[in-house]
DNA sequence: CAAGAATCTGACCAAATGGTCAGTGCATGT
DNA sequence: ACATGCACTGACCATTTGGTCAGATTCTTG
């Protein structure tokens, strides 16, 4: 029976916590102490999904009393929504909105780099977000069906512009999102497995590397030679 | 709280039986109720990993006493791992060896087809592999290191000779494994985004489009063309 | 048919689960 | 000094968890 000791999460906590430079301070206790638990709990959610996840689990990785957790958040099912709310607001920020003017190979190249930057900079919300679609995204079915359809949806009318101009190899547009975020995503999400098989990246350079491979790979299948 | 009733997860595992023609009729009684709870548990452990299913709920599914389960698999670990070996073992039924001599684009492409008539035909072993990578592989970390470590090895060395001949872009060679994987099992394992964003294929032709589409374009994208 | 083995299960158990609550501190403002 | 509201938490609770077990039923075989 492989346990995931408290000590090997916190350490995962511990990582991710210096190189989170984004958040401040905080200074009032409310504050501290909700960021505090909002890590830990990613941390868990991330690694065992909703129902795999316990308070008390949590509450370890915080180091904090699993009462103070729900006087914070108040039950389980709110903590874990907030967590993916809060997901999902920082993915909006980092993504940008594009125009049929611009050149595909540097937009796909764009989106490339910056999945892969939040694969490597917050891996957690990346497995969180996966665990949730896994297990049929029942706390995310709006969302998919709202703000991320329409999102989606006005990429893919600027792709089909691009291949009616001969720009964009002609194909299902979302077939083309699709190869994009799960060719990125695949970082983070199977990290376990990579860790073993080898081919993770480790330094600054061998990300800038696969960012290259990955992007100029995806650029030539997808965009017809120019001559 | 949404909650996924029994009767919705059985329907998954019907829609899957009566597609499952490589399972004989099973006769004796061991077999018969040995194969009904490994359908069951391999549904509902997919969609929420080890730690978030529960016996009760396979019971349910496989519409058994909850004892059966324990008296046909002794525990809930057992079950599970009893499960992803049997996985394994038919993922490596349909894997093919390759040569240098191979030509690199019809190996590739063979590759893709495979990997997504697996995504099709098994999105649950898909699912359940994914959610026990995410959780850190606690029961799958001897596997990777040993034997899917030994066969992606013999794979970047065919790879390898396939670059110093100019027939593949140099690149990290696990770089183009985890291309190839990803692209393919995205389709089983974030099933319920693409259900709700659009472009899940759903006919024979769908699916063949699907795999044209994505085996052309790595192809393109990994092999340098030829004048 | 008899004897044994295999199959099956309701009832039970200790431990863990999400959640409640009464009560303790402890700063502030008055 | 004291009142007020926030921050906190140990003790507790009903329910669920994985697992056991004694016994009932069915099947196989001499």
């Amino acid at each position: 029976m492989p346990a995931d000791s408290p000590s090997s999460l916190y350490a995962e906590v511990r990582r991710t916590r210096s190189a989170e430079l984004s958040v401040p301070p905080a200074s009032s206790p409310r504050e501290q102490a909700e960021s505090r638990i909002l890590e830990a709990a990613e941390c868990v959610f991330a690694c065992h999904g909703y129902r795999g996840s316990t308070l008390k689990q949590i509450a370890e990785v915080a180091e904090l009393p699993k009462a103070n957790l729900l006087y914070y958040f108040g039950s389980k099912e709110k903590l874990y929504v907030h967590l993916l709310e809060q997901t999902l607001t920082r993915w909006n920020a980092s993504l940008e909105d594009i125009s049929p003017d611009d050149e595909p190979r540097e937009v796909l190249e764009a989106l490339v780099r910056v999945k892969l930057k939040l694969a490597r900079q917050a891996p957690q919300a990346s497995r969180l977000f996966a665990a949730e679609v896994i297990s049929g995204a029942p706390f995310l079915r709006d969302y998919l069906s709202g703000d991320l359809r329409d999102w989606v949806q006005a990429r893919c009318d600027v792709m089909k512009a691009w291949m009616a101009a001969g720009k964009l190899r002609e194909a299902e547009p979302m077939w083309v999102i699709y190869l994009i975020w799960s060719t990125t995503q695949h970082y983070a999400d199977f990290a376990a497995q990579i860790d073993q098989l080898g081919g993770a990246p480790q330094s600054d350079e061998d990300w800038e590397q696969l960012a290259d491979f990955v992007a100029s790979t995806l650029c030539d299948g997808l965009c017809p030679r120019q001559p």
